[in-house]
DNA sequence: TCTGGGGTCCTAGGACCC
DNA sequence: TCTGGGGTCCTAGGACCC
């Protein structure tokens, strides 16, 4: 049996466990630069506010419900989730963390355990020890445990654990999802089984693999028999080296100036490079793009990206933002209205497996090093505290979140700093 | 006025190899 | 009139996830 724990609300959750006076509130969290709403407590979604829109529409709603509003804070809620994740550690040690608020849990090493039991005390505990609410769903595999842990949320007699293990609970189960709702079926899927007649898990249970396969191709036979209590998807427990790294940024205002956009684009490249190095990673190939904002009819649009490839894979900030910096003089075009760019490195080796180059000019060795304080210092002292010139200090490019929360459990080292300037 | 950010996998088709 | 068989690699586009 394999469980699936998934943290309700988890954004919201995260801004209630640190004031408390949001309990029974209705919360909403938006996306960087307030623009989106991205989470929201249950009183929220029973207010009709939807997953995703834009937060603008809904400015009047959260003012007369008296609806609490926050920006998103991501060193909190990823600090929350290594608490999290650490205590579903201590359980087993066979564990995919699947995402910032979800992980997968083996319960087959398990003898003659009572499921429910166990998944009720696992949910008490991580509730006891951070405060976060969990729902857990406990199926024979990933996708019925996914299935299982949003019925467990759906319906209060559950208490938050729902465990399908006998045929007809599975096909209760099935009966009750819409296809939709199953993981691994989006929009478009659904969309096309709906025009089959196709509505419910269940229906969709009961199509011929040919046929899934013809329209859905493999992965949607994989879904189908994990529909039918086959395993085709395992348990992911060691994490994988990420195959590419993405930074990129919504700006805060609209930006035509070469400078500041090099500034932005510095900045993003040395969060990749940072990135890599934590993930002991090096890059042969970089990107970097640029556009304009596609919900504005009335000005010129202008999306462009470009490619380089890295001479030697590199994790050096100094060295990935002289490229991004190359590579945007290529892209870029005065008197754009800039609002979105980013950096984005690929072939991405180990960064002790690196092809060396007979005519390399750059001593390694030295920004290895340099590099090896540069981070040791910003992890102390806080981050971007100490950087390249390149990456200026202007930031006109900033985000907007004007309803921030605290750094709660993450800004100590920060705010000693602050107080031995005063 | 105001609309996020970061990933993965699969397939078809083209180019190329012997 | 008639033109094989088998393979790899790359890319763009589409789909999905959180």
């Amino acid at each position: 049996m394999i469980a699936l724990v998934d943290c309700n609300n988890f954004f919201c959750s995260c801004e209630r466990v640190f004031n408390p006076t949001l309990e029974g509130r209705a919360v909403v969290v938006l996306s960087n630069n307030d623009g989106c709403v991205i989470a929201r407590s249950n009183e929220a979604k029973a207010l009709g506010i939807p997953m995703g829109e834009a937060a603008y529409k809904y400015r009047q709603l959260f003012k007369d419900k008296d609806v609490a509003v926050f920006s998103s804070n991501y060193r909190l809620y990823g600090d929350m989730s290594q608490r999290v994740m650490n205590i579903l550690s201590g359980f087993t040690p066979d564990i995919e963390i699947y995402s910032v608020d979800e992980a997968f849990m083996n319960f087959g090493q398990f003898c003659n355990i009572d499921y429910r039991e166990f998944a009720l005390h696992i949910k008490k505990t991580v509730k006891q020890w951070t405060g976060m609410p969990v729902g857990i769903g406990v199926a024979p595999t990933k996708t019925l445990a996914k299935i299982a842990s949003h019925l467990a949320k759906k319906n209060p007699q559950y208490s938050g654990v729902c465990v399908l293990s006998t045929q007809s609970e599975i096909i209760d189960a099935l009966h009750s999802i819409k296809v939709e709702d199953v993981w691994g079926i989006g929009r478009r899927l659904s969309g096309m089984l709906h025009s089959f007649g196709i509505h419910t898990a269940l229906d969709f249970s009961k199509s011929s693999e040919s046929w899934v396969k013809q329209r859905m191709t493999i992965n949607g036979v994989r879904t189908l028999k994990e529909l039918n209590g086959e395993k085709c998807f395992n348990l992911e427990t060691k994490q994988e080296r990420k195959k590419s790294i993405v930074t990129s940024r919504t700006f805060g205002q609209y930006i035509t100036d070469f400078t500041p956009l090099s500034e932005a684009v510095s900045n993003y490249a040395s969060k990749c490079a940072y990135k890599l190095r934590k993930e002991k990673s090096c890059a042969r190939e970089l990107s970097v793009f640029v556009r304009t904002n596609p919900f504005r009819h009335d000005i010129t649009q202008y999306q462009e990206s470009k490619t380089i490839e890295l001479p030697v894979a590199t994790n050096s900030t100094i060295e990935i933002i002289k490229y991004a910096n190359q590579a945007l003089r290529e892209i870029y075009k005065p008197g754009v209205l800039y609002n979105k760019a980013g950096v984005m490195v690929h072939n991405i080796v180990p960064d002790n497996q690196i092809q060396g180059d007979l005519f390399d000019t750059i001593d390694r060795e030295k920004h290895n090093s340099l590099m090896k304080t540069l981070d040791g210092c910003n992890d102390s002292i806080g981050r971007e505290k100490l950087r390249v010139l390149a990456q200026g200090f202007s930031r006109q490019w900033h985000l907007k979140n004007e309803h921030l929360s605290q750094c709660f459990s993450t800004s100590i080292k920060e705010s000693i700093i602050v107080n031995c300037k005063k």
